[in-house]
RNA sequence: GGGCCCGUGGCUCAGGGGUUAGAGCACUCGGUUCACAUCCGAGAGGCCGAUGGUUCGAAUCCAUCCGGGCCCACCA
């Protein structure tokens, strides 16, 4: 009757590890330190499936590393800072950034994190997460903020970060400079006009384009050297519908069979005008503001102060009443949006900061050579990425809610003014002061640093941490990343060039790589599908946290898996059985037992079996968890727990356990206890709360069948004299099974699924007794079985085994 | 257009040159007073995306193709 209450006990656990302070780190603890470099969830909302996905699996090895004897060092971070902590803000509170002081504004901000952080630390409290809680950190603190500074000011001062008047992808939404990594395809219905431009011979030419607003900003007009209806036209001028003269120059990058074979050059229309506009240094013609709307230098004033897409109507309107659009084409292709705000990202020139990767193309690559990546097939992902780079990393955003670019300029002396480091951190846009060389007021620089400049610190900020004790600033490199395949060119990249630039070397030995958990067929549950239909909360609270890792633990590392819940209700499954399972051993071992000191050779055949199995699905699930690959240790417990333990050995020791005082008995009742603390420990890094739940669990009432859990009373606890199941060693047994024995076991198993085969054919109960079962078979094989004929007998129920010597094994079943 | 990944029973996934290809769910049949109906047993169900090739042997390696996904490029 009674059963595992999981909403009440998964809580109660949840308590007691945070009150015992199990997994604070302590860095004089005993064993090799293994440091992870957990990710900061950004606070932007709330928590989605996708998060409990690659977490879970990342914790699942931090679990599995500290039974496995490492002093674990298992931070949890928090990144708000940024713009998605202002996207919320703006959400939450109504405030437009652009139209409120800058002061009041952070202080939303600061407020907005207040309330969201605790339910993003509820959620990995409530998924029975066992992190280092003396190890946290925000990436908006003031340590942070100053080891972000103090390295934007050591690498700007090595001329590893350049200050330049630049074209940098731009996003008029959001009115910030993005990097290359931020912008995101998206397909877009557009038209492809075609307008005429005068030759000097007063002939035309169609030039097509899809951003004809950006007319007035032409520079040149470009046609491939080879193609020939162009080739007079190469060195001459022409005239745009708006009377503008350019020089055509002809390029190889230009693709002849695009539109007319000749295309405008603007400023700037895409990545291709920048290298035109460098390779043959032609003269810019900005003609659109940071606010996405079109400036002065246009000289059209019906369009000057339009947005892009209104000017883009005026202007079309204007060239067809003109004549000047000879044929228009609806097309569909993809634009570069800016991921978070959807907007088509445009190029604008702007002084912006700059971190030079291009330059160490080479050594970023060596670097990841030098990382274990697991799956390994996620490096070339990273390989491709620095390959195909094209730009320095912008790392400065002219937003509000950030780390502040530590940089004073003075307007009239036109130097660059750094604050000392003792005065980090600090927000030149707030705190003024004046030119130490001419005295005049200072201007702030403005921008704050690319969120991802400061979360590339995260080995830095680990590594800083004051609980680190002794060895603050010793933890470098760290023994594991975890993170997401889709932040790759992003999260990894960026902190392998901090690592290289800060430490001339990697931050990390290990990354593991997790992949994205789908709702259904092609659609991933993320923060801009909102999570789709399931909310870990609630997911929780119907089928318990340890339901809800198991489901998450469904496919292999790094491959994107389709959710189901389906798979939580095995996960259900799995902690009832284990919960059944520890019943029926608590209450055969009795109240106040303690394991006899037998060595393995006094138990009997099967026990031996039983707890050589065990040993090596140890010993498989830790080579597989020290591969990272949890999805399969997981399985190679489920074949050893469910099959072999509980329908086999459980089924094989009933007799024994339940029949009078003696050796067989004690040896059953060490073996069950033996068999099943591995189970408990086996599976707790998967099943937190059931393993422990289990692991104090003592009879609290023989008559019903009761059992309780407490620390201090558990049998197993108080038996292994450690307070935590989480904190004992992974099971580590050196027995070895006799040839024989193996193969004996292997035979009375066969010859026990015979039987229930037999007797389900007959449509026979399996307690049916039989009168006598006869094996005919080898005579070795004979001698092999004795050791086990007694536990076979019972298990089968057959009152009587006989033995004919055979050349081919058979079975013969008498009732 | 380039790169990568995936394509295995109805579903979600293992396996990844060598005996009859696996698991769970779902399905069918049967059993079960005593750890567990959140159980046990048995069964049915698969030309391992297609076509070629390498090999004594291919689900597994190679090539091509088809379908799905991710990333990147193109954005005139």
């Amino acid at each position: 009757m009674s059963s595992y209450q999981f909403q009440r006990r998964e809580n109660y656990w949840q308590s007691y590890w945070q009150k015992e302070k199990f997994f604070h780190f302590n860095p004089k603890a005993k064993g090799k330190i293994y440091a992870i470099d957990t990710p900061p969830p950004t606070i932007s909302g709330r928590l989605h499936l996708g998060h409990v996905f690659s977490y879970t699996q990342a914790e699942i090895i931090a679990a599995y590393r500290r039974m496995a004897g490492f002093n674990l060092r298992y931070p949890l971070g928090f990144d708000n800072n940024g713009l998605p902590t202002e996207k919320l803000t703006e959400k939450e509170t109504g405030l437009n950034p652009h139209q409120t002081k800058l002061k009041t504004f952070i202080k939303a901000c600061s407020t907005v994190i207040a309330q969201y952080q605790p339910g993003y630390k509820n959620l990995f409290r409530h998924l029975g997460f066992r992190w280092a809680e003396n190890l946290e950190y925000l990436t908006i603190s003031p340590e942070v903020q100053k080891l972000s500074q103090a390295t934007f000011l050591k690498l700007y001062r090595r001329g590893e970060i350049y200050r330049q008047n630049s074209p940098v992808l731009y996003c008029p939404q959001c009115q910030t400079s993005v990097a290359q990594a931020e912008v995101e395809d998206r397909e877009r219905k557009s038209v492809f006009y075609n307008l005429t431009f005068r030759r000097q011979n007063g002939k035309e030419l169609i030039i097509a384009t899809t951003r004809p607003e950006l007319l007035p900003a032409i520079v040149a007009v470009f046609v491939h050297p080879d193609d020939k209806r162009y080739r007079r036209l190469e060195g001459q001028s022409v005239t745009s519908p708006l009377g503008d003269r350019v020089k055509v120059i002809a390029n190889a990058k230009v693709d002849p069979k695009k539109g007319s074979g000749a295309v405008m050059c603007c400023t700037y229309g895409d990545s291709t005008d920048v290298y035109w506009v460098k390779t043959y240094h032609l003269k810019e013609n900005i003609i659109i503001a940071n606010d996405g709307t079109i400036n002065e230098n246009a000289k059209i004033p019906e369009i000057i102060g339009k947005t892009i897409s209104e000017a883009r109507k005026i202007l079309v309107e204007k060239l067809k009443k003109k004549g000047a659009i000879k044929g228009e084409k609806a097309i569909s292709h993809s634009v570069g949006v800016h991921e978070r705000c959807s907007t088509p990202i445009e190029i604008i020139p702007q002084p912006q900061w700059f971190a030079k990767i291009l330059a160490h193309r080479q050594e970023m690559l060596r670097a990841g050579d030098k990382i274990n990546w697991q799956p390994a097939k996620m490096q070339r992902r990273y390989q491709d990425w620095i390959k195909g780079l094209k730009w320095d990393w912008c790392i400065s955003r002219g937003r509000f809610f950030g780390i502040p670019v530590p940089v004073y300029h003075c307007p009239h002396c036109h130097k660059i003014v750094l604050p000392d480091s003792k005065e980090l951190p600090i927000d030149p846009r707030q705190q003024r002061r004046r030119c130490p060389y001419c005295n005049h007021w200072l201007q702030a620089d403005g921008n704050v640093l690319d969120t991802w400049f400061t979360s590339a610190l995260t080995p830095d900020i680990n590594n800083r941490h004051p609980a680190n004790g002794p060895l603050r600033g010793k933890l470098y490199p760290l023994a594991l990343r975890p993170q997401g395949h889709d932040i790759i060119r992003t999260w990894a990249t960026y902190s392998l060039l901090m690592g290289l630039l800060n430490h001339r070397r990697p931050p990390w030995k290990n990354i593991m790589i997790s992949g994205h958990i789908l709702a259904k067929k092609g659609e991933k549950i993320s923060k801009k599908t909102g999570g789709g239909q399931y909310r870990p909360e609630d997911l929780i609270a119907r089928y318990s946290a340890d339901a809800l890792r198991y489901a998450m633990t469904g496919a292999s590392l790094g491959l994107d898996a389709y959710f189901e819940e389906k798979e939580i209700k095995q996960g259900l499954r799995l902690i009832t059985k284990l919960y059944h399972a520890g019943k029926f051993v608590i209450f055969n071992l009795g109240g106040d037992y303690q394991p006899a000191a037998l060595k393995f050779s006094q138990l009997e055949a099967f026990d031996q079996w039983i707890l050589f199995q065990a040993q090596q699905t140890a010993q498989l699930m830790a080579k597989y968890l020290d591969k990272f690959r949890y999805h399969q240790a997981l399985i190679a417990f489920e074949k050893f727990f469910w099959h072999n333990f509980c329908d086999n050995y459980l089924e094989i020791s009933k007799e024994r356990v339940y029949g009078p005082d003696g050796r067989g008995k004690t040896a059953a009742q060490f073996t069950l206890y033996h068999g099943y603390l591995a189970i408990l420990k086996m599976i707790a890094p998967f099943l937190p709360h059931i393993s422990e739940e289990m692991y104090h669990s003592f009879i609290a009432s023989p008559e019903k069948g009761r059992l309780e859990s407490r620390p201090g009373r558990g049998l197993f606890a108080r038996n292994e004299k450690i307070a935590s199941v989480h904190l004992t060693p992974w099971p580590k047994t050196n027995y070895r099974l006799a040839a024989s024995k193996a193969s004996g076991a292997e035979l009375a198993l066969a010859i026990i699924e015979k039987v229930r085969a037999t007797k389900s054919r007959r449509q026979l109960s399996l307690s049916l007794p039989l009168s006598q079962l006869s094996i005919r078979g080898l005579n070795s094989d004979w001698q092999n079985l004795q050791p086990f004929l007694k536990d076979l007998a019972s298990v089968t129920k057959s009152r009587q085994i006989l033995h004919r010597s055979a050349q081919k094994f058979s079975l013969t079943i008498r009732l």
